[in-house]
DNA sequence: ACCCAGGGCGTTG
DNA sequence: CAACGCCATGGG
C-alpha cells in the first residue's frame, strides 16, 4: 500500500497519545514566552528552563521590551539553572536584536511570514538551530512544521525505518512526507515522542544507552505499555 | 561519584 | 559531512 508509511507513523502516534493522553503543548503563558524557552531548553531538562523562566518572570524580564534593554550579562545571572547560562544569555541577546530589527517587536508581524522565509531567518541568528528554529515555528508562530529532536531521530532508527540515526533533515522529511500536513498533529506528536523521553525504566527508554529499546530486530515498541511514568 | 537532559557553534580530519 | 570539545546546572 502506498499509505503504508504514513500508517505506521500515525500507529507509533496513537500508541504514544493512548498511553500518555493529549499533551498540550508547548507549556508556556504566552507565544513570546514558548520563544525564550525554546532557547533556554536547549539540551537540558525542562525542568532546568523552567526555573530560569521562572527567574526571568520574577525580575519582570520575561517581556520583550524588558528583554530587549538588558544587556546579556544582566540576563545571564537570572536563567542560571539552565545551564549554559552565557551563551543562552547570547543567544536570547541576539534574537530580541533580530527580533526588533525585522518585526518591531510584535510576533503577528513575524508569523505574516511564509514559512520557509522565517525558517531561514531564524537560521541565521547565532544560537538557533534547527530544532529551536522549528519550535518557534510551530509553537509560537503556528506553523506547520515538524519538529525533530534527539529522540526523533533515535525513534526512526530503533523502530527500523533508518538502519542509522537519520540526520535532521532525513528525519524531519520522513514525518512530513508520509504525515497529513496537520499543525495540531505535528504539536502533538513531538510532545508525545519528549515525554516518552522523560519515561523511567532502566533508564530513559530513549537514552542513548537504554538496553530495552535498544533494535532487536522485530520492531521496537519502546515497552510503551509497561514503562511508568515519570510524573 | 557517576550519567544525562526537549542543542548549537567552532574547529578539525 | 562526521567527529569531536566546549558551554557549565540540577535531578536521579
Amino acid at each position: 500500500m502506498r499509505d503504508k508509511k504514513r500508517d505506521e507513523l500515525l500507529e507509533i502516534y496513537r500508541l504514544l497519545r493512548n498511553r500518555f493522553g493529549h499533551r498540550n503543548w508547548w507549556p508556556a503563558d504566552s507565544s513570546f514566552e514558548v520563544i525564550i524557552g525554546a532557547i533556554l531548553t536547549q539540551n537540558v531538562a525542562w525542568n532546568n528552563a523552567s526555573k530560569a523562566i521562572d527567574g526571568l518572570k520574577r525580575a519582570n524580564m520575561l517581556e520583550p521590551l524588558a528583554l530587549n534593554e538588558r544587556a546579556a550579562e544582566e540576563i545571564a545571572p537570572l536563567i542560571k539553572p539552565s545551564r549554559f547560562y552565557n551563551m543562552k544569555a547570547m543567544k536570547i541577546k541576539n534574537f530580541m536584536d533580530f527580533y526588533y530589527r525585522e518585526y518591531g517587536g510584535d510576533l503577528s508581524v513575524m508569523s505574516a511570514e511564509s514559512p520557509a522565509v522565517l525558517r531561514k531567518k531564524l537560521l541565521a541568528v547565532k544560537g538557533l538551530g534547527q530544532e529551536t528554529a522549528d519550535c518557534i515555528l510551530l509553537y509560537a508562530c503556528g506553523m506547520p512544521i515538524f519538529v525533530v529532536d534527539a529522540y526523533t531521530k533515535r525513534i526512526l532508527q530503533r523502530y527500523g525505518i533508518f538502519k542509522k540515526e537519520p540526520s535532521y533533515e532525513e528525519a524531519q522529511r520522513y514525518f512530513t512526507e508520509n504525515l497529513p500536513r496537520d499543525i495540531e498533529l505535528y504539536n502533538d506528536f513531538h510532545a508525545q515522542i519528549v515525554q516518552l523521553g522523560n519515561c523511567v525504566c532502566k533508564t530513559r527508554p530513549l537514552c542513548g544507552s537504554c538496553p530495552i529499546a535498544a533494535v532487536n530486530g522485530s520492531k521496537c515498541r519502546f515497552t510503551i505499555t509497561t514503562v511508568h511514568r515519570s510524573e
